[in-house]
DNA sequence: CGCAGAATTGATACATCTCAAGCTGGGTGG
DNA sequence: CCACCCAGCTTGAGATGTATCAATTCTGCG
């Protein structure tokens, strides 16, 4: 059933993970019995493309569980990732008809789709989604803001430095995490996907990691495992302001 | 008057420049008349900046006339644009406090100001105003992964190449420009400006132009006034596919 | 156990930054 | 009316951070 992406479970509305989060968080239950009539599941791969750049796209979705990655890529093959969707993230453009970049699969991944047509006509009719759906589109540009003055601005070790801040803080507000600086989380992404998110090459990545290892900021275990001792100190790294409260 | 930045004019919003374009462009006669009502004008000057990071902010605009930009800046002075307000663009996120980022007023510069308050309460009761809003934030956040691969994985000079054509398609959209690939146009950024939209130093971003100008690529009079003999050249020059319709 | 993808490490090349010096054009005051 | 001034810009020479090319070495998994 891989290959077609196509779930065989459907869950109710009112027991969905992502309930409380997603862009139909403000559903009252008459509009979530609306929702349950239309949506769909589909269940994707690891690495499995999920929309090519170029392609129509005739859904939205929320994503349920786990992870997928939206990328540029350029002619002669440079990529830049342009955005990462994590549990509850909405996925597509209403009023769009071909996607601008590819959706790639990072882990096993289920999201929760609708087709494109019934869901904008709900989007007219049902203020709770519109309101919501700005207020996440408007999380979204400030994350790509800041992601932006990552790109521009900062050193290699700062990039890393921010990228591991970035994922340690989500997953401390996740599963509350110990307040004491000491945070521990697995990387979702490979080292080649840290560079295209990061604007390097994964040698530089590479290299960055073992000099923040090297300097205690973060110890290792495998390649994925990673444990900060002391959370302030990899906020110094980032070269942000060091405000650096786990939930910021 | 400059300094309070209030203006003395009141526009009725039915003769207003932006009025097709703006976060009002759905409003009906009625809806318009409320905004009418509460709302207020204010001018900057060149170089003011308008709100400080971190400051409260407690209003939202839109862009009458004039251009301003958004930028971060870290604590020793490295700096990164992340938004370019052009007429029409909209100003301030509802439901949130605080300014996130410096906004500075490019050139002379006319603001449609809300209260913040009383643009919200709009906002929860007009749909029209809100999904025109979640449709103006979607585009930017379409124009901010455009500029993340840009700065990413883009070489000076295509970075370059990148910021006239952006600026140029925009030129060419409201001026109905000829249709036969030339462009003319000034620049509405110097090159210290344009070296912060691009993460570059204003040293490359002058060297890059120069070698544009000895390729043919494009002609400069003074540092401000462009012109772009053939636009499909420039668009190679940018890295990108080479679609390159002068409005696309 | 062994294999393949993922990651590390090294040597070198090169693009961009940094520091420094001069240029240019528009505005101002003598 | 001219000389000066200064912000904005250009150009140069050298330093440096990251990319590139090329081996190895891990790690997880069948």
């Amino acid at each position: 059933m891989a290959d077609t992406g196509l779930a065989e479970v459907h869950v109710k509305c009112s027991s969905c993970p992502i309930r409380h989060r997603a862009v139909c968080s403000r559903c009252e239950q008459d509009e979530l019995d609306v929702l349950d009539r239309i949506k769909y599941y589909r269940d994707f791969t690891p690495g499995q493309t999920i929309v090519w750049a170029g392609d129509e796209m005739d859904f939205v979705a929320s994503v349920v569980t786990g992870i997928a990655t939206l990328s540029h890529t350029m002619e002669d093959g440079r990529r830049q990732m342009v955005g990462l969707l994590l549990p509850s993230d909405f996925l597509g453009r209403p009023g769009r008809e071909t996607a601008p970049y590819d959706v790639v699969a990072t882990s096993k991944i289920t999201l929760c789709c609708f087709r494109k047509g019934p869901f904008e006509e709900l989007l007219r009719s049902t203020p709770s989604i519109n309101q919501r759906l700005l207020e996440m589109t408007l999380d979204e540009l400030d994350a790509a803001r800041e992601w932006m003055l990552i790109l521009g601005r900062k050193t290699a070790r700062e990039k890393i430095a921010s990228l591991l801040a970035i994922i340690g803080r989500r997953d401390a507000s996740l599963n509350m995490s110990t307040a004491d600086g000491r945070l521990v989380f697995d990387l979702p992404l490979t080292r080649e996907a840290m560079a295209d998110y990061l604007g390097l090459t994964l040698e530089t990545v590479s290299r960055q990691i073992s000099a923040l290892k090297r300097d205690g900021v973060i110890q290792i275990e495998g390649n994925r495992h990673v444990t900060v001792p002391d959370f302030q100190r990899l906020i110094e790294e980032t070269g942000d302001d060091t405000d650096g409260g786990l939930i910021a």
